[in-house]
DNA sequence: GTGTAATATTCCGCTTGGGGCATATTCCTG
DNA sequence: CAGGAATATGCCCCAAGCGGAATATTACAC
């Protein structure tokens, strides 16, 4: 039970959920998540950690970096919840104009963990 | 935006999620509440006024009581979160357990609007 | 009118959480 | 080692929200 509230206290705040909507286009460092949002760092840092406490997303540490993604089973009521803003939200100019900025942006730098970093990031 | 923040923020509160259980199955006044859930009549008719408030339920004066109930067409997104929870948490005993307190309640007395209320009630 | 049941509200103490700001930490480079 | 970029954390203030307890309101019966 505690499990669904925790949930849902994960989406009642505006930047989460529009983190949440980012994250579902893949893993993303937490400068490319500022420079989207247009938000000051430690608001965004504060908020991807409260996600991640909770258990909603994960991090790996990739040089100087903090990669964030959605695990690959995420909750399954967190995952119904973003297919859900897929269909109810996306008209929503707010997360459409992320999405847009997030397309302008080079994610290959240093957002992948898995890949080569010697082409340099943020 | 604002407007799923405000679907999230109710579902966040076990005593919410309880009531919203509840009222899936129709129409109930304060008191058969307070008695399903076992809890202090101030609590569940704050909590029953913060749903209102959020306009996530409907209350109708039926003489001494307050129905409420869910509107018939409710937030896309409450109607979706209440069948995931039909679906996902359905096996947890505390919804098993209010709904079959629920059964063992005589809702036919105050708790219908349109009905007779001769039939005393609560 | 009085009395009573059902409901709503107020007050208080406490915790959570959000934002801004400054500062600390981590990690790499040279 | 020093310096700098990316990130995390701590502190402060403030607002929201929960719970309990007492009290107020509403509506009906008599």
């Amino acid at each position: 039970m505690e499990e669904y509230i925790s949930v849902y206290k994960c989406l009642c705040d505006r930047t989460r959920l529009r983190i949440l909507n980012l994250l579902q286009q893949g893993p993303l460092c937490v400068c490319h998540v500022q420079h989207i949002l247009g938000e000051p760092q430690p608001k965004v840092s504060k908020q991807l950690n409260y996600l991640k406490r909770h258990q909603m997303i994960e991090s790996v540490r990739n040089a100087n970096w903090t990669i964030y993604r959605l695990p690959e089973e995420p909750q399954p009521l967190l995952e119904e919840n973003l297919k859900c803003l897929q269909d109810l939200a996306f008209q929503k100019s707010i997360f459409l104009e992320d999405l847009a900025r997030l397309k302008q942006t080079d994610t290959s730098a240093a957002c992948s963990p898995q890949e080569d970093e010697a082409t340099s990031g943020c």
